[in-house]
DNA sequence: CGTGTGTACTATTACAAGCGGTACACCAAG
DNA sequence: CTTGGTGTACCGCTTGTAATAGTACACACG
């Protein structure tokens, strides 16, 4: 699979499912249209209960990361339109301030911050262009 | 006070103090050495149990945010060491990294995803100095 | 000693997560 | 039409956490 699940993390067994799917998508390693497991084949291949990994699917479709279709399956949806851009802008910047907020306290100047996320970044995006389709 | 609870939010009440007696920390509104309302008294002004209160002072102290002297109160820790270096720098990458992940779905280039946390930093860098002591 | 501090319990209520199981509506293929 | 696979919607149950209320204790200081 795609990702590892700890059911021992205090961030629930759903939530790992929906950061794992994202962030498999961000890294080409799931491409849009591809078909992903059912809810009862991921919750045996995971042994989980279908309702968790249900819960996990809902969510992603909320976020427009997947599409599903009842009797067909999910689909990772194709980049397209976000209504709700707005919202997610909010929601980074409040990411943005945690991070900022995390690196005072550990005594990182702000220059030092912004080369760690430069680097960072950059590892990411090659990962990410190795799974180019 | 120096930042707002939301009982009906989804983090834990106990949680928002953490973040934002941390986030006044590293905006130089609370400065080292500077004392804290007693649990009872900062519960009293929330209408919050003083247990609640208690519980996020344990955290903030386990982070090395605060100092706490029986008897005497609890007071903004001086900046000091961080034995805890390594394991936190893990924690800011895995921020990091969620960042990527909402940038790419919202179709934000990295590029302009540093762009943006530049202007954050900025912006906040300015509020902090404002307070400087 | 008395007061104010953080801390440690107990009990209780509420809620979310996760599991197990069942049932239903939908779609496509036989 | 029937069958099997899909997502979905329930129910009941257990577990753990958050938060409240209340009480009690150990410590520091005047």
């Amino acid at each position: 699979m795609w990702f590892p699940i700890d059911p021992r993390s205090p961030t629930p067994i759903y939530q790992q499912i929906v950061d794992g799917v994202k962030e498999a998508v961000a890294k080409n390693i799931l491409q849009g249209g591809e078909r992903l497991p059912s809810v009862r084949e991921l919750a045996g291949l995971m042994t989980l209960n279908h309702n968790t990994v249900a819960k996990a699917y809902q969510e992603l479709e909320r976020e427009r990361v997947i599409d599903v279709v009842r009797g067909r399956g999910t689909f990772v949806a194709a980049p397209g339109s976000r209504p709700d851009r707005a919202e997610r802008i909010v929601r980074m910047k409040d990411i943005m301030k945690q991070l900022w907020v995390e690196a005072h306290h550990l005594q990182i100047t702000s220059q030092d911050l912004m080369t760690m996320m430069q680097d960072a970044v950059l590892e990411w995006d090659q990962e990410r262009g190795q799974e180019e389709s």
